[in-house]
DNA sequence: AACTAATTGCAACATTGTTGCGATATTATT
DNA sequence: AATAATATCGCAACAATGTTGCAATTAGTT
């Protein structure tokens, strides 16, 4: 089995989404840490941390794709089916943690995952539109 | 204001998607059609039927970008706020047109879009899976 | 300190999407 | 049917995002 390795560049990572509340692109983390390492370096980092489960992929209504901390709740196996926040004008993606959708599915349709991601104005951006 | 064209490359897409069951990528409809246009008027034109509302964009868990076809249900306003299913097998795209979640959003978020998609199996590959 | 394997940097490549601009083709007009 | 106006196209060039191979480095272990 793999032991994985706390590198300078995994923690520069880690420190970057413990301080964050959205979620981030690859770009917008790259840019925080482009004098530690490597672009390549970031990619791999990420691909690493979602299949640790300690971060999830979000894709964007537009295909941007970003990056959040999970929050794990207790010991118990972590499920990635919240929903999120797109905010249309400051871009910024957050987590609803608490959203869960509820819905009903055809027959034969077994679902493994799902993905419910809502865009509008976040609360910040719709108190400065006043 | 613009009048549109119907120009051979828009009708060999329009083509496309009234054969095809499933939600296309950019390649996939030009795979079909590259001796008739260029890679960019595929993209072009997928532009102009996105905005005139004839077909509609969903965006895969991945992040792969797909175009379905409207089913526009009698004079109404059209909304895409169905649900997609995205099958882990064959990678099909299908629109679940009478899937709509019910969900409870904090206050204070404005929400103009959603983004509903499952991923799982589909019925033909759930079958063949037995 | 030496060893092993996870991680990195670099260079190169692939895919997807965009833009500018001169050429072409469609539609409406005469 | 010929003409005019402009929507659309092709091409070339570029940009952003992501991937891969491989040799060099480095963290954790013995």
């Amino acid at each position: 089995m793999k032991t994985a390795r706390n590198t300078t560049a995994k923690t520069a990572v880690l420190e970057i989404f413990g301080k964050s509340k959205i979620a981030l692109s690859h770009t917008e983390i790259y840019k925080q840490i482009e004098d530690v390492c490597d672009r390549v370096t970031v990619y791999r980092i990420l691909d690493r941390l979602v299949n640790d489960d300690i971060v999830h992929k979000i894709v964007d209504l537009d295909g941007t794709v970003k990056y959040a901390k999970c929050h794990h709740h207790a010991q118990r196996v972590h499920i990635h089916n919240h929903a999120h926040f797109s905010c249309e004008k400051c871009l910024e993606i957050t987590c609803l943690e608490n959203v869960k959708p509820s819905y009903i599915m055809p027959h034969n349709y077994k679902v493994n995952n799902i993905n419910f991601t809502l865009s509008g104005l976040c609360p910040n951006c719709l108190n400065s539109n006043i």
